[in-house]
DNA sequence: GAAACTCTACTTACTGGTTAGTAAGGTGTC
DNA sequence: GACACCTTACTAACCAGTAAGTAGAGTTTC
């Protein structure tokens, strides 16, 4: 056994699980390291030890998204097209229910130019993952013949991405706005609402 | 003349102009009212004197932003629909030139469980002329033959504002999302794009 | 097998800066 | 002299970040 590298990957993720908590529902500027601390039941300066600057901890932060949003892809790219958007909305619907989270690419995007330089960049990577992954679901819908809709696959996949990650925001002021912004998304591609 | 009364107008006004720039680039929880009485030249309790606490600001500066937005939708009702989306896409580009601000909404939407509660009601109301002017632009359209889309008037309308709400986020990672998302929006109504 | 060491994961205690907000006083205008 | 509009000077809280020390577990050396 080694409780000690456990105990140490524990923390660290623990940490991150607590920033990761307020960042989606307080946005990266207005949670301190005193959140975390109190929360995890430490002092101020352990969580400095596993992330010496604030920076350090946003960028961690940032990938740890990008990394599981990829696992997220990988795990359904033999999925056809309407259920992997459907896995989309399921996705934005478990933000909003989890303390009405927002999508982090809607944070990131906000407070970006109060990010530092190096959370910027993972936040440029990042969009440009999402933003692929709703392009890719809009060309395979069109290729297959299940999706129909005007407009190149490009600016649709856009379109959805925008939508959602702002319908997830204005659903902290009125909770029908998602249930209501996918029936409008399966609309304009020609899609039934799928049975459960 | 009365320098006294247009003194006062005048410094409470052009604080509240500064606040708004920094509200639309850095968001509420990011600036200070140091930021604002150094831009100003006067000294931190001069804008107390205007605005007690922080939250009488950001009240201020909501109440403004839907008294302007009010008269900007009553300065058009007399467009057609068509002409009416046109005028909300170029409010949504001065926004992103004007040193890539995003809309108050979504500033608001996404600082909002931070935000005290007085700001949280006006932040609603807000939202909800926003998106009542979106779903009337929709309905007319569909009302005067000019715009085909399928689903109601009412989702699309809201589709068209979280659209634009997270489209002027992403444009700060990529500045081709704008111009983009007005022609997928177009294409989704069966517009065609406007000669200027 | 025990003393000496090294490393991880913290702690206490602190610095310097920023924050919103207040109290009291000054200055010019009606 | 009353009022509008500021100033100086301050408080108390919070912020990120650092320095130095410590407890304990594991590792090395003789």
């Amino acid at each position: 056994m080694k409780p000690a590298a456990d105990a140490k990957n524990d923390t660290s993720k623990r940490i991150l699980d607590i920033a990761e908590q307020l960042l989606l529902t307080r946005g990266f500027n207005a949670f301190s390291y005193q959140h975390i601390s109190s929360e995890l039941g430490v002092r101020n300066a352990a969580i400095h030890y596993h992330y010496p600057k604030k920076t350090d901890l946003g960028v961690a932060l940032i990938q740890r998204y990008r990394r599981r949003f990829q696992r997220f892809v990988d795990a359904q790219h033999t999925l056809a097209p309407q259920q992997q958007l459907e896995r989309y909305f399921t996705l934005t619907d478990a933000y909003f229910e989890h303390d009405q989270q927002i999508c982090p690419s809607g944070i990131l995007t906000t407070e970006y130019q109060t990010l530092p330089p190096e959370m910027q960049a993972e936040a440029n990577a990042f969009v440009d993952e999402m933003r692929d992954w709703a392009v890719r679901i809009a060309e395979a819908g069109r290729a297959d013949g299940s999706m129909h809709y005007g407009g190149t696959p490009q600016a649709m996949g856009l379109l959805m991405l925008a939508a959602l990650q702002g319908g997830l925001q204005l659903a902290r002021t009125d909770q029908t706005v998602l249930p209501a912004l996918k029936i409008q998304i399966r609309a304009l591609l020609g899609l039934a609402t799928p049975l459960p």
